[in-house]
DNA sequence: TGGGTAAATATGTCCGGACAAATTTTCAGT
DNA sequence: ACTGAAAATTTGTCCGGACATATTTACCCA
């Protein structure tokens, strides 16, 4: 029952469901960490239906209260909504400090679309086709393969795409040349990911394996994406290196 | 029918819709001000219950692009995905920027073996014994696990091991204080592996879990390793992204 | 024409069921 | 502790139906 409880006067009973629970979040009776009961067992607490259920923990992960996984279940990450819904993104490590550092070698490339085609970006929300290359990149014997590359590039530079020698390389260079277009900003993400079997297959793998997986946006003046690229390094091979000079004592010991 | 658009290719087919009518909307065919067809229409003409219809226009909603009302209907209120996005994006960046200032100061580590075994390093050739040390990284509430580290020291710091008062934090103020040495170099590897189960239980799951694997090399005046640390930050909760300004031509276009 | 009311329309809430997909658990073996 | 495979669990997707509620439209009347 519940009473002296949220604000529920003629609330739709999801919404009434939703408060109680962020309430029981708040005051810790759910703590973070802890998976809240599953659909069914809210669903016989309240003796609704598993719609209404859903329908209220859609409502907490929306605060970001609640991160929700098939198989596993609602895992409290808040026990406040959070100003901003990002902060549900569970993340981080110290990587920040320096990764801007990071240089990733470049080597040879084997480009598997010489005539690039037009495609859309999965990960984009617009459908809109983007120039599309892929290629492997090899070690400088120029037969090991040691990554998996795609690069979308923004199908305004169209022409340039037939001279694209490298992924990672000079494909900028070329871009800024022809259209005096600058890169104003950058945008990088690293994952651990499964490999599609398509890539993995060319990586010398005959199923599915995992991945880091580096994606980096890069944008022009007005915030345009000019292009994007996303590199798969298996697991068993990826294994990139840098090094770190210690000027100023960043705080990374 | 409409083909050639959008990418769903296994998306669900609610995912799928949204997909077409975003394109729909960014490319006029249903302009801002304009009402969408009903709930009742598109679930004809896509032939799918009114569930799912309701998922697609949901995503529109809360991509921005529409705005929906009991009795009156769906409305376009925009035709692509407002500046809101990139809005986010950036204040994203800006909050692991933020981050990476705090985590120092808010991550706890609990030590699991405070007094420090010798052990070898498995990653290394040489199976000199290393001092060795592991902990759990906690998030700031002191009881949510982010990553599981492994701190392996050189010997000859033999000393101090038992001071280590967190991972990544001051063991090397501690080696240059008592032994006045100073790293010269840091070395670092990433790698996406498959974590050990006592590792993954202590991050909160039951079984194997994959990971991002961090490795760091700290080596001294003379070439020699100081310590060696080792941070695994399972998959699903590791994942960060950041901005790069372009100044001097660091070399990653 | 203006105003009020009823009917039609469109989205909101809710149910019960079914199967798919992802994850965790269990268990046996090394 | 690690590996591998099967079983159990949990959320995701999707259906068809029902009624509630807000809005618009149609219509009648002064």
């Amino acid at each position: 029952m519940s009473k002296l409880v949220a604000p529920h006067g003629d609330l739709p009973r999801y919404h009434q469901i939703s408060n109680i629970l962020t309430e029981r979040i708040e005051l810790g009776r759910y703590a973070i960490g802890d998976l809240l009961p599953t659909e069914q067992d809210l669903c016989a607490e309240f003796d609704v239906s598993r719609y209404t259920i859903r329908e209220a923990l859609r409502r907490l992960t929306e605060a970001g209260l609640v991160r929700r996984r098939q198989g596993s279940g609602s895992q409290v990450v808040a026990n406040k909504a959070p100003a901003n819904f990002v902060h549900s993104m569970r993340s981080l490590s110290e990587l920040f400090q320096y990764a801007s550092d990071t240089v990733f070698k470049t080597t040879a490339i084997e480009l598997l679309v010489p005539e690039p085609e037009v495609r859309p970006y999965l990960g984009e929300t617009a459908d809109e086709p983007w120039l599309y290359v892929e290629g492997v990149r090899l070690e400088a014997d120029g037969r090991t393969p040691i990554a998996f590359s795609r690069v979308f590039i923004n199908r305004e530079f169209e022409g340039i795409a037939p001279d694209i020698p490298g992924v990672g390389g000079t494909i900028f260079r070329l871009i800024e040349q022809r259209y005096g277009v600058t890169v104003e900003d950058v945008e990088q993400e690293i994952r651990a990911e499964p490999m599609g079997k398509y890539a993995a297959k060319l990586l010398g793998s005959s199923t599915r394996i995992w991945a880091v997986r580096v994606i980096r946006r890069y944008f022009g003046e007005d915030g345009k994406i000019l292009q994007i690229s996303v590199n798969y390094h298996p697991a068993d091979r990826f294994s990139y290196s840098m090094h770190l000079r210690r000027e100023g004592a960043k705080g990374w010991v």
